[in-house]
DNA sequence: CGGCGGCATTGATGCAGATCAATGCTGCGC
DNA sequence: GCGCAGCATTGATCTGCATCAATGCCGCCG
């Protein structure tokens, strides 16, 4: 199921502005990921206007927001969940290149296809925005381009630090730089915690860092008994961060 | 040796528009990459502002022109030669993430630090700009943000590519992706051939397939022998391209 | 509450590619 | 034209991770 194209949604008859139901707050002047979004680069007075053409969604989890090289209908901003980005070779193997977690833009290149296929890893909230209206919202919104750009610009430099740590990297370094990585992300959008919520599968880390689900299973087990990791349903708690950065540290 | 701070030039006491030596033509409006490259996006007005903070410059191979996690001084258009753009680790583990051909820019996230080091791996002409004046050049230029926006949106593109190949592929698929990428981007700049010009060394292809120089080696005298390639001097010719693609098609 | 399905862990074995080690080739300085 | 330095090739061996194969765990549904 895809929920990008064509619009499967109930309110897909009624105008944009009615489509408020699953949005957790009123519009976008007090969405809790406001700050670290995109929108932060936006006026009081903007924000409105992208409330008109805005969408909140709900999805459960394995819902796929859009597919690799499918006509990239919409764009998306993460509000709540994690979301898994990946691209697929045609025999079934599977690199994900990255999650997003709130805050994160999906559809950042506005490129006219998506580049890769976008799955709920739990249950997503989403704000939806039909890519022609973004595009012509963006337009005169120089501000907002820069800021997209300066996106941009973070996710490709990630991307590079991944494919450092997939080409050079050991399991166990790469195990240890995920977990680092995860913590500090949600650091940043304010849920500090030496306890990460992983709330995707093994299979799912194993695909990020190119690995098998059981050398993740393995290496995770080793930091546990070597009490630098303390394993917990859906997460896992640092308890040696130093010994993780001597390891994971880019 | 870097060339990007402070500008270890012999024309640094001149005016800029009087920097044109090096350069292999007379200006922005007949540069032979422009219309490959981030500029085919101005108007003649504009290119002629261009040529006005634009410095041509010619450097031999293995010159640093900038360095990972330096400030970002100034931002460069290649205009011919290789340029390897890479990541290393403290114990000197490296992966190339990059290498730039003529037309594509350096510095494209416009961010105050260079997230990767750029060498020369043969004898290079780049453009070179100096990122605040670039920048107020492209404030009040949305067409020019959109194209810069573009390319780095087909960056990161082409990043999620090969961090799938670096995660997935196998020693073969890599080597012939990386074969069949790098005759596609010759062909896009207007050299269309069978015989792929390789100017990096093995080591390079090593350290941007995630491989060792060994593999490398082997692998491609294996294609070799098989007739699907033949292997000349800085290059190979690509004998048996359905054979490749069946590796290493994406 | 019991059985089933999906995921994770753990163990045994295999192998692709790394590592270690010569040897060969080529271009350049003298 | 000789010798050397740097790169590439080739061969022998090793090993980290994959693969194959149970087994364990837990939530869910009847």
């Amino acid at each position: 199921m895809s929920i990008a194209e064509p619009l499967q949604d109930s309110c897909a008859g009624a105008t944009r502005s009615d489509c408020r139901h699953g949005r957790a707050t009123n519009g976008c002047e007090d969405c809790k990921v406001r700050l670290f979004s995109v929108c932060a680069a936006l006026e009081p007075s903007e924000l409105e206007e992208l409330d008109r053409i805005s969408q909140a969604k709900q999805v459960p989890a394995r819902t796929t927001l859009f597919e690799q090289s499918a006509l990239a209908g919409s764009v998306f901003n993460v509000t709540d969940g994690v979301v898994r980005l990946y691209k697929s070779l045609p025999d079934g193997r599977r690199q994900i290149v990255g999650f997003a977690l709130p805050g994160d833009f999906l559809g950042l290149a506005l490129q006219d296809r998506y580049g890769v296929t976008a799955e709920a890893v739990n249950e997503v909230a989403v704000c939806r925005f039909v890519r022609s209206a973004f595009l012509a919202y963006v337009d005169g919104k120089p501000h907002l381009l820069r800021r997209l750009h300066e996106f941009a610009g973070h996710e490709l430099s990630l991307a590079q630090d991944q494919m450092l740590l997939l080409g050079r990297r050991s399991a166990e370094e790469k195990i240890a730089a995920f977990l680092l990585n995860m913590q500090t992300r949600y650091a940043r959008i304010g849920s500090v915690s030496v306890t990460v919520p992983l709330p995707m599968s093994r299979q799912d880390i194993a695909d990020y860092l190119g690995l098998t689900i059981e050398t993740v299973s393995r290496t995770l087990t080793r930091l546990a008994r070597e009490k630098v990791v303390l394993i917990v349903p859906d997460g896992v708690r640092l308890l040696d961060l130093e010994r993780l950065k001597l390891s994971g540290a880019s």
